[in-house]
DNA sequence: CAATCGTGGAA
DNA sequence: TTTCCAAGATT
């Protein structure tokens, strides 16, 4: 199999920016932004975070609110505040070296399993196999694997194949070329079984079931949520934007106050709520300014968007990690999820500033 | 184990 | 239009 993957690799392979110059960093770095994303959408992403954090003492000692911004628009913004933490780690207690083995690599937050295979097979030599879902996909169909890759024992499963397959010779270059295979051959529809260069081997193929495999679960039904966002200006045109929590989906990420709708609840009452709940300020929830539509992994929202202005009380930190009164052309300085910065983008070109709701200022 | 954590592209 | 799922990790 290996034999027969590295040709095929050495020519087809894609020119990817995180293969251009290896260092153990870059290495890192782009696995990191793999996770859960398409390379097409983690490349320019690379570039940038490279340019503006060139090496992992520049990044340890960057405010965590810039590498959030940084990452903005990416999701699984864990994955930045992990790695930010690792950082400082690498360069607190290891000397500012990535560590060459899978216990030191794995010993890092946002370092899993298959991360640490990668960076080791990759930035050190190392002889570990990485599975993800290319790999689960093409080991699958190769050999009719019925077992679901979810269960920790299943995965064990596909974790020992891959290791049995793994070549002592240039074991990072072998990790990339099956999951290469699997992200632009064997593909999860309509793989392109003609030119694989594993077809002579492959169970599925031979069966004309390559669909069959890997056996998926049912995904569940997502539930659904209305929720409000108060866009609170004050007298100068300045708008309130709270931080999210740590821990909270969006963690570190700023937004424009509000939170979800109870059944029984105007939306206006929402609001209200909300930031009596969170800022411990009253405020007048005015007219709808925008909507924006939103799909989450596990849920869907509508963000309703109403203009208003503080009636009583001055912020505090009730229930987020922070709150600011900014300029709304310093709004792109605060790190958003996509839909609050959905409404960034609108406010933007909004004339005459601020607008003339009647009673705002 | 099972749920949680974002977003976007492809079919 | 809807569904799927991507170089997964953490709790």
């Amino acid at each position: 199999m290996a034999r027969r993957l590295a040709p095929w690799f050495a020519v087809r392979q894609r020119d990817l920016p995180w293969r251009r110059e290896r260092t153990p960093y870059r290495i890192w770095l782009a696995e990191i932004l793999l996770q859960q994303t398409r390379s097409a959408q983690a490349a320019g992403y690379y570039e940038r975070f490279l340019e503006r954090f060139p090496t992992v003492q520049e990044l340890a000692g960057a405010p965590r609110q810039e590498v959030l911004r940084a990452w903005e628009g990416l999701g699984y913004y864990a994955r930045a505040r992990q790695l930010h933490a690792a950082a400082r780690l690498i360069v607190a207690r290891h000397a500012g070296e990535i560590p060459a083995t899978l216990a030191g690599l794995r010993a890092l937050p946002g370092i899993g399993p298959y991360t640490a295979a990668a960076i080791g097979s990759l930035a050190f030599g190392l002889p570990a196999a990485v599975v993800d879902g290319n790999v689960v996909r093409v080991l699958a169909r190769l050999f009719c694997l019925t077992a679901l890759p979810e269960t920790a024992a299943d995965r064990r499963r596909y974790q020992d194949l891959a290791q049995d397959l793994l070549p002592r010779r240039e074991p990072g270059r072998h990790n990339e070329a099956l999951m290469e295979l699997g992200a632009t051959v064997c593909t999860p529809r309509n793989p392109r079984c003609p030119v694989c260069p594993l077809r002579a081997a492959c169970g599925a193929y031979a069966r004309q079931a390559t669909a069959d495999f890997p056996r998926r679960r049912r995904r569940p039904v997502v539930p659904h949520m209305e929720v409000g966002a108060a866009l609170v200006v004050d007298s100068r045109g300045r708008l309130l934007i709270a931080q999210r929590a740590e821990q909270d989906l969006l963690g570190g990420m700023w937004e424009f106050p509000g939170g979800k709708q109870e059944p029984g609840e105007t939306m206006a009452a929402c609001i209200r709520r909300e930031l009596l709940e969170e800022l411990g300020i009253e405020i007048e929830a005015g007219p709808v300014f925008c909507h924006v539509d939103h799909a989450f992994t596990h849920f869907t929202m509508r963000l309703h968007a109403h203009w208003a202005r503080r009636v009583r009380g001055r912020p505090r930190m009730l229930d987020c990690a922070g709150f600011a009164w900014v300029p709304r052309k310093r709004l792109v300085d605060y790190p958003m999820g996509k839909a609050d910065a959905v409404i960034r983008a609108q406010l933007a070109p909004l004339t005459p500033w601020p607008p003339a709701w009647e009673g705002l200022s």
